[in-house]
DNA sequence: TATCCATATTAGCATGATATAATATAGGCA
DNA sequence: TGCCTATATTATATCATGCTAATATGGATA
């Protein structure tokens, strides 16, 4: 018997870490950073959102570790570091 | 350009599926139910948790088409019915 | 320094999710 | 029918989440 494989942080974790992609503008934040890395602004108007909502969606993916970001002067480029979250989109669009 | 593959109903739908997994105890559910289908009341004991607190995240993945369930006299079976779960639970449990 | 553009942060409010406790339903059996 | 076990539902209190509006930070350039 595996003496818990499975334990409790763990779980909580990845709880944390889908609660992250649940939600419609942050499942779109990760179709576009598929395609390539992108700022903030342009993110915005992709998303036809407001910036700093955008800012308050990319920080909580960022948190989680899902997104990483780098300055370049005054512009941030954000782009997916866990490549679980490409996986877990691919599982999503796969059907029809 | 694709039209619109990518429709704001899609997304809100897969928020929705997400939103549904990203819970300790019903990811837990899903790993118990990866083995075997099982009753309520196992459940319940397998999971350290009172039997209406299980009822009620039962009732929620059911409700999102994830796991189904099958009465057999006084005993209700649950299992899981779409496999965009498992796959979804494999990625998480994949790496360490 | 003054100003502009890009991004981040905060406060406030409205809404949604969670656990517990209590109660209801429903099947099996004496 | 009456009772027991298994499961579901409801109400409530509490806590988390999401959006908007306002404000702050920070780099670039004149």
């Amino acid at each position: 018997m595996q003496t818990e494989i499975l334990s409790e942080e763990r779980l909580e974790e990845w709880a944390e870490f889908l609660k992250a992609l649940a939600h419609p503008i942050r499942l779109k934040i990760i179709s576009v950073l598929i395609e390539g890395k992108q700022c903030v602004k342009n993110l915005s108007e992709l998303l036809h959102t407001s910036q700093p909502n955008v800012s308050q969606h990319l920080s909580i993916l960022r948190s989680k570790g899902i997104l990483g970001c780098k300055r370049d002067g005054s512009i941030v480029c954000y782009y997916i570091k866990d490549e679980r979250a490409v996986e877990i989109y691919k599982i999503l669009s796969k059907e029809a």
